[in-house]
DNA sequence: ACCATAGGTGACCAATTAGTCACCTGTCAA
DNA sequence: TTGACAGGTGACTAATTGGTCACCTATGGT
């Protein structure tokens, strides 16, 4: 495997945690509903307390997730920002307009 | 690990593929100038042709890279959709407005 | 004060993935 | 038509990653 001198970038440590469809869910439970505890997270998912407590440090060491706690509460909240990021990475103002015409276009010919 | 019943979805394919730094490598390099061969992109690496190819290839089966054959030379192109798809699954309206203002101003104090 | 509850750590095993190599196919030019 | 060149496949090894468990700390209600 390419280490680059093990040198561990930002944008790794956000592919490396967008990478498991566990943490994707969790992604799109706090894109529902902010704020959420590691307990009522656990009890949308089949995995013990362990895994996803795990898979929500990853995501809060990508800054995806951010918390703040609350008494013996940790509360969870999404970071949109380092996925605009990789938006702007490779869609530039000329691929905007063409892409933005293609998914016009694909919702169009759906909604028959 | 969580399989889900060993469904590979098509996020799936797309997410695994920009897990790689090489991976996102070559996307920048297609980014920056398409139509590239796999010569001309293997020679921009530390890896050989075969680790290149193989890379290729999951980009290819992610669609995040489509190619045209032309004689004996395949040539690669950057497709900015599943990264369009990727912004919009966890950017709305309303989080667009957020992440845009909070980035502008980082632009703004990095102008030092 | 006590005990139930919310969250946290390090070690461990199983499964997946990155990279290389020997070997093969198709195309072009002299 | 033959040799050099561009690309492709399957098998293999080493490293990484996902998930669980035994055990631990801190907070809040009664």
């Amino acid at each position: 495997m390419v280490t680059y001198g093990s040198i561990v970038t930002d944008d790794d440590l956000v592919f490396k945690a967008l990478a498991d469809p566990t943490r994707r869910f969790l992604l799109d439970l706090l894109f529902q509903r902010d704020g959420r505890t590691l307990k009522e997270l656990e009890s949308g998912l089949e995995m013990t307390r362990f895994g996803v407590m795990k898979h929500l440090k990853i995501l809060e060491d990508a800054d995806l997730v951010v918390t703040r706690r609350s008494g013996r509460e940790k509360l969870h909240f999404l970071n949109p920002v380092p996925i605009r990021l990789i938006h702007d990475r490779w869609i530039d103002k000329y691929r905007e307009r063409e892409v933005s015409a293609l998914l016009a276009l694909k919702t169009e010919l759906e909604k028959d």
